[in-house]
DNA sequence: GAAACGTGGTA
DNA sequence: TTACCAAGTTT
């Protein structure tokens, strides 16, 4: 069969033709090297520990709030064979309220299987990454390709959003990712795995600084001729339903309280204490029995409450 | 595939 | 003030 010279990506309506990748890589990553920001897991002393620690923290947490105690985890588990050295409370303690505390959890998991399976070096093989626990398909590409250089499409909600619009001609990509997407992201990648790897770091960048979520910047966009939704006038989002999260009166609210209580104590914590809470007995009962089967507290043989020591 | 899982900033 | 959003993973 005949190849086409230039490849043109498929966009959904297709009554707009996706842009080509050819045409996007360099304006991309020109854009990214004038615009990058310069975070610590970014620098070359972060080594692919901190590439890992710093992605299983900005899983669903903004980049501010990470920082400081990305900074403090460096400080303190400089490897993972230091962390894995720690009791899971004080890694616990130490994620603060950064949210989602089971992360603390799985990483402190991943470092102890490093430490054991690989003496200490976080493995460079997209594989080995997955199996590690708390490491889902974007963080086992973000790793290999932020931390090893490799091609990987990594595709988050940053990249997922620029994709959505400038080759899917929609203000937002589907709820959950697609085979449709992932196709999509893979035919986009250049050739050249260190080029690759920085289109994946440069379009992660550009959906996190200028095409984001409430108001994009069109007029900073380094591709904003070429995006298919802006050439079919910016319309507003057509399909189902982004469903959004409800927090209030949940048991991750309580959960959430209870956890907060046992990261300020040093000493064990009384029930009654964690009774204070919340009122609904039923709902506070659930939750806690939630915190000790996720391994996130511990029961003393007093009937008191820590962080788990071991 | 849907639901659970924290927390705080912003419009 | 309510609602959305933030470098997802697991069950």
């Amino acid at each position: 069969m005949s190849t086409s010279p230039v490849e043109t990506v498929p966009s959904a309506g297709d009554t707009v033709p996706g842009p080509r990748p050819a045409d996007l890589h360099a304006p991309v990553i020109d854009w990214f090297g004038e615009n990058a920001r310069d975070l610590p897991w970014r620098r070359p002393e972060a080594g692919a520990w901190g590439v890992m620690v710093s992605e299983f923290m900005l899983q669903q947490t903004p980049v501010s709030r990470v920082l400081p105690i990305y900074e403090e985890w460096m400080r303190r588990w400089p490897t993972p064979g230091d962390l894995a050295a720690e009791s899971t409370g004080e890694a616990v303690r130490a994620w603060g309220r950064l949210g989602y505390p089971r992360r603390a959890l799985r990483l402190h998991a991943a470092a102890a299987a490093i430490a054991e399976r690989y003496e200490g070096q976080v493995p460079a093989d997209h594989h080995l990454l997955l199996a590690l626990p708390g490491v889902g398909e974007y963080t086992a590409a973000a790793v290999a390709s932020f931390a090893y250089g490799q091609r990987h499409a990594v595709l988050d909600t940053n990249v997922r959003r620029v994709f959505a619009r400038a080759a899917g001609g929609s203000q937002y990509p589907p709820n959950a990712t697609t085979a449709a997407e992932r196709r999509l992201a893979r035919a986009m990648l250049p050739e050249e795995p260190a080029t690759a790897a920085r289109w994946a770091a440069a379009t992660m960048e550009l959906g996190a600084l200028v095409c984001t979520a409430r108001k994009p910047d069109c007029s900073a966009c380094p591709i904003a001729d070429q995006c298919a939704w802006r050439r079919a006038g910016t319309p507003a989002h057509d399909g189902p339903e982004r469903r959004g999260q409800t927090y209030a009166g949940t048991d991750r609210q309580v959960r959430g309280k209870l956890l907060a209580v046992l990261r300020e104590s040093v000493d064990p914590v009384s029930r009654a204490t964690l009774d204070q809470v919340w009122n609904k007995p039923e709902q506070r009962n659930r939750a806690l029995r939630g915190l000790l089967t996720d391994g996130l507290v511990e029961r003393l043989p007093d009937g008191t409450y820590r962080l788990p020591g071991a």
